[in-house]
DNA sequence: ATTAGCACTCAACACTTTCGAGTGCCAAAT
DNA sequence: ATTTGGCACTCGAAAGTGTTGAGTGCTAAT
């Protein structure tokens, strides 16, 4: 059932060839463009071969044949040579990267923006996930009677905050009593052991009437679970629009359509993670092409994600999204770059 | 020079028609679908007239007309009867636009959102203008040795805030000195009279070091200078490729091109809003037309902003991006509800 | 001023033809 | 047992050809 070397050869020629025309191609192109030592009926039988096996298709009769998944599949997994970048790109990527970071979010939507011009395809990334997080300081800052400011820092140096309304009569002292209490309480609570049950029994002993503090629990609570929430970056929709695979506007429609949708494609990279963590996978990189990713208007797709780390616990994810027949190798090869670029920033920003 | 009341009839009728249909209007289908008392050949004349004045013009020689960018100018102008909302739709509006708002920026993204579904097209929002704000209060807080959080809060209660990096050794202490005194030099100062030099003049007479300070000055700066960019909500822009004006691909390129690159939509709407404020107008919508917007690939588009308020001085604005042929007295109507309910919730947020 | 009528225009559509790159298969060659 | 040249066949894409119909402008009659 595995392919021999010289069904592997012509798969990865056709792969190739179709990557770079988008034209279904045939055995005479295959000839004319590679230094095959057999020739073109040779080679349709090896097509015909390749086509039973379910590696490449046809879109009609008289076509070349393209790679389905599968062939994509295969390439991806062993045929593919994954491109060095020439020390100018590594030189750019890392100066976008890295232009005038202070936190991880900077990091993030710089990276989306290098890889997305870099490859040409859409780029997201993720916050880190804070699940396995935990709450290392929170401290309530009054503004003004009625409103402050609620900080949340979390484990790994990250910092996230959020204006709330107060009653208007809890003074800055009592506010001061409320944040330290709660802190003490909560601060090294894993953030997903903290709940509404949580926060206000940490204020059980407050000298502060219990009916006051209800709305101030709830911001507090409100805040630290807005600060578990995974937002997602996202680059370059437009870039589609000049690939000719999307010509057929309903693709692109239905590509745009869903990416726009509000925590859906965060949702399911988060999914494809904990699926990953859970098979023990062990690749920099991870490839889901066309139907293998169960999301509504991306089956015309390919997805590359890595993932990056902040602290030796909390992860995120990277991504491009191009098409089926996109450029793996130098996908790859540059989101692995940008991976490491990113990694090694976090490493400086949270020493 | 002005038309007369049967031209404007005509010119209204075509505009209506291609609005729905999207197809140029002859004579025969005029009087087919509006009961003109005249015939079609007068109509054609009438039409003929139109087109030597400039309001409408033909594809080519055998095709119905369709409206020029003067001719929608007119018709927004004079023509038009904008929409009033039934109950339900300013229900819904309301609703989605106030749910769970804590800041202004919440209120924006709801509004942007709201907009987009309900008008079908591209809906844009942005922040405030700070330039007139002035800064109320400084708040450096400590987040842990190397790295403290800035808090900017300026008039109208909004309130900013970055991460920034500081030298290891300032000492918590130490940074409550230098807060406090930044704050008392510069709180009721109008932001865009804050400088380097006037950050940096109010730690004279500190007890640290002068040499220490350099960092914590240049990022305090940085941090209330951050407060005064402006940001831009942008949605729907998925919702365009459905529309027949964008089945040319190249269109919907140029469009979504544009609004890709980063603040150049936000700055000439500022721009637009400083020249409206001269020329002393006081509607509270504005439209621009097709080639009347000065940016590169939205020449196909319309443009109707609205202005919000914050507080006595400051005002952002809230905007539809749609085809010329837009349906203006239902995206008018919705954008002025828009408007009226983003002001109420921010007094509401702000008193 | 309005209108009926007519000749004219031209995009859109349907239909045909041609072309060529592609295929599968078979019989001969290695 | 492969490989290969050859050949008949397929079928989409491109180019050419009518036909249709909604549109126009113009003129002469109302």
């Amino acid at each position: 059932m595995a392919l021999d070397d010289r069904k592997k050869q012509v798969l990865q020629a056709i792969v190739d060839d179709y990557v770079t025309t988008y034209e279904p191609v045939g055995s005479k192109a295959l000839i004319e463009r590679h230094d095959f030592t057999v020739s073109s009926a040779t080679l349709r039988n090896e097509m015909a071969e390749l086509e039973r096996m379910g590696y490449i298709e046809k879109p009609h009769t008289s076509a070349g044949r393209i790679p389905s998944d599968k062939g994509y599949r295969e390439y991806v997994n062993s045929l593919l040579k994954v491109d060095t970048l020439t020390e100018e790109e590594r030189e750019e990527i890392t100066d976008r990267v890295t232009d005038s970071v202070n936190e991880v979010t900077d990091l993030l939507r710089n990276a989306t923006n290098a890889l997305s011009e870099k490859t040409g395809y859409i780029s997201l990334a993720m916050t880190p996930r804070f699940k396995d997080s935990y709450l290392s300081q929170l401290k309530i800052l009054m503004i003004e009677p009625g409103k402050a400011l609620v900080v949340v820092v979390l484990s790994a140096g990250v910092v996230k905050d959020r204006l709330v309304r107060i009653p208007n009569f809890i003074t800055d002292a009592q506010m001061f009593d409320i944040s330290t209490a709660v802190e003490h309480a909560l601060s090294g609570m894993p953030l997903d052991e903290i709940t509404l049950v949580t926060v206000a029994s940490s204020l059980k002993g407050s000298k502060i009437p219990e009916s006051l503090l209800n709305q101030v629990i709830f911001e507090a609570y409100t805040a630290i679970k807005q600060a578990e929430r995974l937002d997602m970056y996202l680059e370059g929709e437009h870039r589609m629009l000049s690939l000719p695979d999307f010509h057929e506007l309903s693709r692109a429609r239905d590509l745009l359509g869903t990416l726009s949708k509000d925590g859906l494609v965060a949702g399911y990279v988060n999914e494809m993670e904990s699926s990953k963590a859970q098979s023990g996978s062990k690749d920099t990189y991870m490839v889901r092409i066309g139907q293998e990713i169960a999301l509504e208007g991306l089956s015309d797709c390919s997805f590359v994600t890595t993932t990056y780390n902040v602290g030796d616990t909390l992860s995120g994810n990277i991504g491009v999204i191009g098409p089926k027949r996109m450029e793996y190798s130098k996908v790859i090869s540059q989101i692995n770059f940008v991976r490491k670029v990113v990694n090694d920033e976090i490493r400086k920003l949270t020493e």
